[in-house]
DNA sequence: TTAGGGTTAG
């Protein structure tokens, strides 16, 4: 004869699926299905078993034969449903009770309905608990915020936690998630504040949110600020340097964590190696991989697809593929990453074919794909790809439509830029920062300024990137005291601050005008007001601008003093000035250096050895004639004249 | 029995 207390004592001895189905045996025929009790005693155990392959089936069967089963019995199938991936028959179930719900049953109904993000069967939930009673239960209520909070319904969740009884450290934590979920950085901070107190789970979440919004420094203030760090706290401040480009950084603090004697675990080897993979030094990445394979976590498929990443951008595709080959279950992760990986090396064909037996296709297949040809020079296939994403019904975001517009910027197709134009109008896209910016490029390359300012003039939002694009759109244009004008503008906006590539754009108008004190006066101004170290470009385009301006010897002293080496074309823009100027001495300095910098240019060539022929240093032109690969004839003004007078 | 935080692809 089976008792509750035999059962319990053949539980706790079961260790095999067989043993169990002997126990439900003996459970059945000793009649204890008319005991709620026992039966409970089962299903708990079923449903927290790893002896059944389909535990929530298992205990469902159970539920149904037991006689009357009481509240925890049905809330066990319950939690069971929602955790294996069944949260959609939650509900029914529900409905089916015989049992009166209690003060647990609702609170998993709410987390079903968070996982589901089905709001109105979610605020039925709510109802259903305010009728039987636990409106006013702490668990409950915490289940609720998170489940509008889940749903996206911010409100309801601040009405819940506005409306509370006394709050635990989960109700802070869950309605400051809600605000870093929604990256709402004002509500998240003022709750913050309010904490009474400020645990790892809080922390974690403000510093994920602030790297998020790329607030770096903030970040670091609260991970500092913190005395008891755990695993969470660690990676979000790690993740956070990642994701800010801050590579070198998010290394270090790994090896901090690492000092203290953290474990390593899944989601902080993920940063890391992406981390790894944007720093591109191929030694830390190997380490790092090494790393997870002594960790254990070889062969957790998000360590393996940070891993496919990490090795397609060192350009290993041989590497990553081996990844993916070897991977047991795929997801949409090492799909897109692994095709990505191919469109970076260039291999558009083994991209193409990949993508082509990839099962389900997501949005960001597709963008990959699109911008991945546009990358590679085929901006024409990029919108016929366009075209069958659509096809198949997939909706682009922002990013999709931004890669479709620099495919027509690209093949400078007014028509088909304007027809994406027209289509995000049609589908009511939010013209963004990063949208509109495109589409300004699109029309300013496409020699189309009216539709270029115009797309300006009706941003809400003006970043400094639309801005960069307009002034050096108009600058391309020969629109050059507009460009500046524009710049002017931008200076006393409050939602810009001039960049280094608001100065590529400025000085390179200057440069077009051969405006030189406007050009001198910019030049400075980035360096002192805007605390900008000046780029290579930057100096490129001063010693051109100088130079083309007459002023070489001032143009040879900016480029004697720049920090970086310079490049060949700034020398070779400096050696053309020299000639043009007939400025002999500076030439055959910068015309020698030039030579032996590039010594496969042959244009360097003609050029010094012009200069030596108009100073009648004909032993120099032959050396120089000699050295070179073929002679061209010059295409410099009045080269001809020097061609012909060469005694040969 | 119930609730909260960190992770990778375009």
């Amino acid at each position: 004869m089976l008792t509750v207390t035999l059962l319990d004592a053949h539980l706790a001895r079961c260790s095999s699926a067989r043993h169990l189905l002997q126990i439900h045996a003996q459970f059945v025929a000793s009649g204890l299905l008319a005991d709620a009790f026992a039966a409970s005693r089962l299903i708990l155990f079923t449903t927290s078993t790893r002896l059944l392959p389909l535990p929530f089936h298992h205990s469902l069967r159970l539920l149904h034969v037991v006689h009357r089963p009481n509240a925890f019995s049905c809330n066990m199938v319950l939690k069971a449903a929602r955790e294996h991936g069944l949260p959609h028959l939650c509900l029914p179930l529900y409905a089916s009770m015989s049992a009166a719900p209690d003060c647990y049953t609702h609170t998993i109904l709410a987390a079903a309905c968070a996982t589901r993000r089905a709001i109105e069967e979610g605020r039925q939930v709510h109802c259903h608990a305010v009728r039987h009673g636990f409106g006013r239960n702490l668990y409950l209520a915490n289940a609720l915020m998170s489940m509008y909070s889940a749903c996206g319904c911010l409100g309801d969740a601040r009405k819940v936690f506005d409306a509370g009884p006394v709050w635990d450290a989960v109700s802070w934590n869950t309605i400051l998630a809600a605000y870093v979920q929604a990256e709402d950085v004002d509500q998240a901070v003022g709750v913050f504040a309010r904490m009474p107190e400020r645990g790892a789970a809080a922390v974690s979440s403000m510093v994920s949110l602030f790297g998020r919004r790329g607030m770096v420094d903030e970040a670091r203030k609260v991970f500092d600020g913190v005395e008891r760090k755990d695993v969470f706290t660690w990676t979000a401040m790690i993740s956070c340097f990642q994701r800010n480009g801050k590579f070198a950084e998010a290394l270090a603090l790994f090896s901090d964590m690492r000092g203290e004697g953290w474990p390593v675990d899944e989601a902080v080897m993920v940063c890391v190696v992406a981390a790894c993979a944007r720093l591109e030094v191929t030694r830390n990445g190997e380490m790092c991989h090494g790393l997870a394979f002594r960790a254990g976590l070889g062969s957790r498929l998000n360590v393996q697809n940070a891993l496919i990443h990490m090795y397609s951008s060192f350009l290993n595709v041989v590497a990553a593929r081996r990844l993916f080959d070897s991977g047991q279950c795929l997801d949409q992760f090492s799909w897109n990453s692994m095709i990505a990986g191919y469109l970076k090396n260039g291999s558009v064909k083994d991209a193409k074919e990949l993508f082509t037996v990839m099962p389900d296709k997501d949005n960001v297949s597709w963008t990959t794909m699109i911008s991945g040809c546009v990358q590679n020079d085929q901006s024409s296939e990029a919108l016929t790809i366009f075209n069958n994403m659509q096809a198949q019904g997939i909706k682009p975001d922002e990013v999709t439509l931004v890669s479709v517009i620099s495919a027509c910027t690209n093949m400078s197709s007014l028509e088909q830029g304007k027809s994406m134009h027209e289509y995000i109008r049609e589908h009511q896209y939010t013209i963004t920062v990063i949208l509109g910016t495109s589409l300004i490029d699109m029309y300013m390359k496409c020699g189309c300024l009216e539709s270029a300012l115009e797309v300006f003039d009706t941003m809400e939002e003006r970043g400094t990137p639309c801005w960069n694009a307009v002034i050096v759109g108009l600058a391309m244009n020969g629109l050059v005291m507009k460009s500046l004008d524009m710049f002017s503008e931008m200076e006393s906006s409050s939602t810009a601050t001039p960049n280094e590539i608001t100065f590529t754009g400025v000085l390179s108008a200057c440069r077009h005008a051969g405006l030189v004190e406007e050009g001198q006066h910019f030049f400075k101004l980035m360096q002192h007001k805007y605390h900008i170290i000046p780029n290579i470009r930057h100096y490129g385009c001063m010693v051109d601008l100088l130079g083309r301006a007459g002023y070489v010897k001032e143009a040879e002293n900016l480029i004697e003093s720049m920090p970086m080496s310079p490049d060949v074309p700034a020398w070779g823009a400096l050696l053309g000035s020299c000639w043009k100027h007939g400025d002999n001495e500076v030439g055959e300095r910068v015309g020698r250096k030039l030579v032996n910098l590039d010594p496969h240019h042959d244009g360097f060539h003609t050029m010094l050895s012009n200069i030596y022929a108009s100073e009648g240093m004909w032993q120099h032109v032959k050396d120089l004639r000699g050295s070179m690969k073929q002679w061209h004839v010059p295409k410099i003004p009045g080269s001809s004249v020097v061609e012909s007078s060469l005694p040969l």
